[in-house]
RNA sequence: UGGGGCGUCGUCAAGCGGUAAGACACAGGACUUUGGUUCCUGCAUUCGGAGGUUCGAAUCCUCCCGCCCCAGCCA
């Protein structure tokens, strides 16, 4: 570690535990958890939450557990489960022997169903689903008690264990919690915690049909995990009073703590597991693990850092105030973390050959270069120059505009890490009138000095000689949708960025990403950080672009041509 | 409409009665063999609005306005 003192993150949520700590209010123990549904992958979304929750058990010297929160059959999957443990593990989370499952408590929590309705406090419904609803009433108007609210406990006792061994049909009984039909938070009026559903778990297979509600089963599963703070997003805020009226009544001791934070919404993105699937199932991307995709899998194979991700959800804080973060925050926190450790290398995506007149015919140069101009620790490579080189074609302009410091008719230009270059003619496709290859003379004395009159020589272009460079599929990816918040838009489809993806399939790159392995991260300079995708085989190697430079003459350009 | 929450720069976000941090974005400039990096500089006399309390209010009180969540046997 370096001397720099790390800053730790403080927000409402560590505040609240200071002041419990301060209190002795938990003995002392900060324990949370991580609890997604395995019924979709997890997004930057779920890895705020992931950051929160095991940032402040690392934090407080706690504990951090995973739990999958599978208490709904439909959906759930051990793909999901897999992909989850593989997510969060990635993003540099342990939670050592702490991998848990609300499944893993069917039994328990069937008995403190048991001991609820013994108590008195709840109860075998017999109405339908369209029943329930009609007599929970609405915001202005209470619900009316459902005639089965006064069975006695011995028929509630026997009613649900025939629930439970299978003897009604989906939704013909509800156990419910009898709260209060009145109650201004509809949450509390009379709520369903088991309901029947014949339906195969992916872990208990069909030992259950009848499965516990969220409500029932998530503040349980805090309490007999010994959670100190159940850390959720605002939306269950509603719920909070039914998370606590259950634990009272079943819980003795120390009593986990719900404390709600604000989601994120991400500009340009969706992040709504419906969405989400949607985007998958009909096509729009190509599996979750899309690189344009918000989820951990398609970040990763997109080419971010655990590091960068992290550092985003630091630097966003966490709140209660409804928010839509700026993309540009993910790609600074990526760029970031990319300048300092990705190695430098050359490759031309739209190539134009430049054949330099003056080069002797068959020399080759070897030259080394550094991988990281402000590193030296990252060593160097061997490029090798030649008589025939491509350059981008952006950096030929037949008539460039002002401030343009690269090639034109008449003018020099830097070839990167090698020589000065003049402007000597252009081929043109005799059809089209297209420049099919340029031609320039190059200065000997310029490799590693400047012009011997000394004068400065402004551009400084990329190349890869012909010879001495390796072809390459090069997938340039932008925003996923066009406008700022499409998650706010019913018909979300209908703003897809037609021009998120964009694949070039005459790139070249410089010979030493020949063997580049999949998942490794480069800066192609003055272009972008890219990534070698896992399509890369030993024929053909595929980059993902992860994000691009800066570019403030892109920006110039742009205004002064529109 | 009943209930629950939230309103501080374009976007996030500190601030907890003593006179508006920081980050991203944006705009200038320096440096530069990446139009990258780095480095300077600028960027809320004002905190949703109106009253009030106070020597002093983004912070306390009152009223008003706006946005989000809740009427799944989803989580």
């Amino acid at each position: 570690m370096t001397q720099s003192a790390t800053i730790l993150p403080s927000d409402f949520i560590r505040d609240i535990i200071d002041d419990d700590l301060r209190t002795n209010k938990h003995k002392a123990c900060v324990a949370t958890r991580f609890p997604p549904e395995p019924n979709g992958y997890i997004h930057i979304g779920h890895a705020k939450s992931v950051c929160l929750n095991f940032g402040i058990a690392g934090q407080y010297q706690g504990t951090c557990n995973l739990r999958l929160d599978d208490t709904d059959p439909l959906g759930e999957s051990m793909e999901y489960v897999e992909s989850i443990i593989r997510d969060v593990r990635w993003l540099g989370f342990d939670w050592g022997e702490r991998l848990f499952y609300a499944s893993d408590y069917f039994e328990k929590l069937y008995s403190f169903a048991v001991e609820l309705i013994k108590t008195g406090n709840a109860y075998v419904c017999s109405l339908n689903a369209d029943d329930v609803r009609e007599q929970r009433g609405t915001f202005t108007e209470p619900g009316r008690e459902s005639p089965y609210r006064n069975r006695s406990v011995a028929e509630n006792l026997d009613m649900f264990s025939r629930m439970r061994a299978g003897e009604f049909a989906d939704g013909a009984h509800t156990l419910r919690a009898k709260i209060d039909m009145a109650s201004p938070n509809i949450v509390l009026r009379d709520p369903v915690i088991y309901r029947i559903k014949r339906e195969p778990h992916y872990r208990t297979e069909t030992k259950w049909v009848i499965y516990p509600m969220y409500d029932f089963a998530h503040c349980l599963s805090d309490a007999l995990e010994g959670i100190t703070y159940s850390i959720c997003t605002l939306e269950f805020e509603n719920n909070r009073p039914l998370y606590d009226w259950i634990v009272e009544r079943l819980i003795t001791g120390s009593r986990p703590q719900q404390i709600e934070f604000a989601r994120l919404n991400l500009s340009y993105t969706v992040l709504s597991k419906r969405r989400l699937i949607e985007l998958v199932k009909k096509n729009y991307v190509q599996g979750w693990d899309d690189p344009r995709m918000p989820t951990v899998t398609g970040m990763r194979r997109r080419g971010y850092t655990p590091e960068a991700i992290r550092n985003f959800c630091a630097q966003i804080g966490v709140a209660k105030n409804d928010n839509l973060i700026d993309v540009s925050l993910l790609e600074h926190c990526v760029r970031e973390d990319l300048n300092n450790r990705a190695p430098r290398v050359m490759s031309v995506l739209r190539p134009l050959r430049l054949v330099i007149d003056n080069y002797p015919e068959n020399q080759v140069e070897e030259f080394e270069f550094a991988n990281h101009p402000q590193n030296p620790d990252m060593g160097t490579r061997q490029v090798s120059f030649s008589k025939v080189l491509y350059i981008e074609q952006d950096d030929f302009q037949e008539n460039p505009p002002k401030k343009y410091h690269r090639l034109g008719p008449g003018r020099e230009v830097r070839l990167r890490n090698a020589y000065v270059i003049k402007f000597a003619g252009t081929v043109k496709d005799e059809k089209t009138g297209e420049v099919i290859e340029l031609h320039c003379t190059y200065d000997p004395q310029t490799r590693n000095a400047p012009p011997a009159d000394g004068h400065k020589v402004q551009g400084v272009i990329h190349w890869v000689s012909a010879e001495h460079c390796v072809p390459a599929v090069v997938r340039l990816y932008d925003r996923l949708f066009s406008i700022d918040n499409p998650g706010s838009e019913e018909d979300f489809t209908k703003y897809l960025n037609p021009h998120s993806l964009e694949t070039l399939t005459t790139c070249y790159a410089e010979l030493s990403l020949k063997n580049a392995k999949p998942g490794s991260q480069y800066q192609f300079e003055r272009l972008g950080y890219f990534c070698t995708d896992l399509d890369t085989t030993a024929k053909q190697l595929v980059f993902n672009r992860i994000v691009a430079l800066r570019d403030s003459w892109g920006k110039v350009n742009k205004e002064s041509t529109t």
